[in-house]
DNA sequence: CACAAATCCTACCAGCAGGGTCGGTTTAGC
DNA sequence: GCTAAACCGACCCTGCTGGTAGGATTTGTG
């Protein structure tokens, strides 16, 4: 698995304060409930998307969380990134010396770390498709309930099978 | 974390055959101590590439390993694919019934995931490099022992920070 | 034939990160 | 003062990762 499940609830929760009104406060147990997802973990969640500036917080009675910026200038790199801490395909990229015989780049025998070239490329990869995506398509594509059918244009990119 | 250490210690290992004339066997000790791998470890991710067809294996004295097929003609993806599995961003790209929580696709809202139209994305995204690039690049890139200099144009993409 | 070098196979295990829970503290509106 | 909320830190359980152990089988060589 490439992400963790805080990836999976900080994007739905990301995505459900992009449907209300800015500035208007909504509370984690209205998300809660709404995606059906466990209140004292999102609470662990959220935490790290305030800590990474992407959403504001009021605390008492009627407080709760808005985004800081309109949807449409936060790209989901952004998100996934304060999500998980990193975007690493290898646990190189992240210990650059952890003890592990994993990664033994620039090794002895001279020869370049030809995983790592690959690893770069998959890395690259996936933060190209992050960055190109902003919240705001995603709200837009959660759309109201569905009525039968999409907006047109609204879904460019859906081929599962690849 | 994205890939497992099979993923790492597979690939090496097909770094390592493609080094080697074909059809001449290399034996799982030799790579392990190329590499510094633990064999019997090794033993488990071979013989997923071999279950793949990817590889080829002769037993008894002087068996081993050697690739099924030229290095220009083996894409990553597959390599990767047989190591780890899947290559999927999220638990209900694999298991569609799940007990968790986690995925309520087709939710009873009637609204669309927005969040499987991001991992679509991104798994579009890694499987793109992957299959971008051949077992061959990487055995011209890892190349002999450094001489001071890359061939020209042999790493057109090494970003890091991307 | 005996032996050694190799692949092949299955079972087991220890550590640790993921995915939570719980209890409590602080803040603010009514 | 009561209640609804954000905030915080400690704890806990389970499953998977990353191995190890021990053998069985195959095959070239002296």
């Amino acid at each position: 698995m490439i992400f963790s499940s805080k990836a999976e609830y900080g994007v739905r929760l990301m995505i459900e304060l992009g449907r209300q009104a800015p500035e208007h406060p909504t509370s984690l147990k209205a998300i809660a409930d709404a995606e059906g997802l466990p209140l004292a973990y999102l609470e662990q969640v959220v935490a790290r998307l305030r800590r990474a500036g992407l959403v504001m917080s009021a605390r008492g009675a009627h407080g709760g969380y808005w985004l800081s910026r309109p949807a449409g200038e936060i790209a989901m790199d952004e998100v996934v990134m304060a999500l998980e801490g990193s975007i690493a395909p290898m646990e190189c990229f992240i210990n650059e010396h952890t003890e592990r015989v994993l990664c033994s780049h620039e090794p002895d025998a001279g020869r370049r770390c030809a995983t790592k070239l690959l690893w770069t490329r998959v890395q690259g990869g996936i933060i190209r498709s992050l960055q190109t995506t902003t919240l705001a398509e995603l709200v837009d594509f959660a759309g109201d309930p569905v009525t039968g059918y999409a907006e047109p244009g609204s879904a460019p990119e859906l081929a599962v099978t690849e």
